[in-house]
DNA sequence: TAAACAATCATCAAAAAAGATGATTTATCA
DNA sequence: TGATAAATCATCTTTTTTGATGATTGTTTA
């Protein structure tokens, strides 16, 4: 029984990359492909591929948004996540949305053949540098306050204690009181790892 | 007389795709392909291909730098730059190099074929959205020195400047003065934004 | 080779952030 | 309802950053 697969990805090399490498795989059922988020949509709800390769990186939604929506309308579609680049936090989405494995585009025909037959047989795959980049602990934010996390996005916009006290109609020992709990809370010295941080973290 | 063709990306799906694009078509010589700049030069010491289709993000060198080099040692080589991204600061210095063209990973056959041939003219040749990049006078991030950056970096895990002054053996006026230029360059009024913009610009 | 730029150092002053402590008033939630 | 946490304000000191100006020494490169 052939495993039927469809891709999604925005880079049209890519694609005939993949459809090149697969193509002449008995165990592979080619159904086409896509270069967005709505006509993928608009795909599955005519057929049902055995597996979605799926880019991170699409031009009208993003990849692990697009995740989340195919897991929940389709659960028996496995996803494979398909990406230049190695964060861990998309990988991370990636899997919390329902995808069962992840891919870099480096990937050899072996590594993607076996992907594909690993979660067919209900098992993860990743791709040795995703796995390197899961098991690293994460950049996890702390849990901050509604009035922190105003305080924060405004000092990233470079305004001032005093100017920060003025829109939020606040005082400013507040308005410090408020940074020195973010630089506590994020365990850093000063602004400029603050706001490292918090962007990294996906809080900006 | 067909058109030798080389390929430098480390995205082995990507080569493969060019590779099952380009393979039946009666102009083409598909001389082979490296996944790193070294492997790049080393190819070239032997062949001389007519052109080059290259990767800006490889893994051991830019490829703004890798094509400098090609352009100096092999002037005869026509360059390509091949990106998933649309980033005009890398077009102009891939241009500023000495590339011929610039495509963009989710060009078609027809594109391919069709900058191959212009620049075998000796014409240039760039993706549209390439070109719209390149007319519109878009902000990524400024031009910063060596040092710059050392201190940048620096100043983004938290050092304050008498800590990069001892890691760098300068001086904390100096440090000043790099940090200064940086906020002039990156047109920040204080450090928070300068990290802001540097992460979101790919910097850091 | 001259011009342009990078990197270095200096001084003085002001503004801003960071650190330490303590306290009051609301929300929120078990 | 009582405990906990959030949001607010205050004062005071020290450290750090930012601003303004000027100058010297190498390095690239057109």
């Amino acid at each position: 029984m052939k495993a039927g697969i469809f891709i999604v990805d925005d880079h049209y090399m890519v694609i005939e990359g993949i459809r090149s490498l697969l193509q002449n795989e008995k165990t592979i059922d080619w159904m086409g492909h896509a270069t967005n988020a709505a006509s993928c949509l608009a795909f599955l709800k005519q057929h049902q591929p055995d597996v979605i390769l799926m880019d991170v990186n699409l031009p009208d939604k993003s990849g692990t948004d697009l995740c989340k929506e195919v897991h929940q309308l389709y659960p028996s579609v496995l996803v494979l996540g398909l990406s230049t680049f190695n964060q861990q936090t998309i990988i991370q989405n990636m899997i919390a949305n329902g995808a069962s494995g992840y891919l870099l585009k480096n990937a050899t025909k072996e590594e993607l053949l076996e992907a594909i037959s690993e979660v067919l047989k209900g098992k993860n795959y990743f791709s040795f540098e995703a796995a390197v980049a899961l098991r690293e602990p994460q950049e996890k934010h702390p849990l901050i306050t509604r009035r922190e996390k105003e305080v924060l996005q405004l000092i990233a916009e470079g305004f001032t204690n005093a100017e920060i006290s003025e829109k939020l109609f606040i005082s400013m020992p507040t308005v410090n009181t408020h940074r020195k709990s973010l630089l506590e809370k994020f365990e850093v010295k000063n602004t400029a790892t603050l706001i490292g941080k918090a962007i990294k973290s996906g809080l900006l």
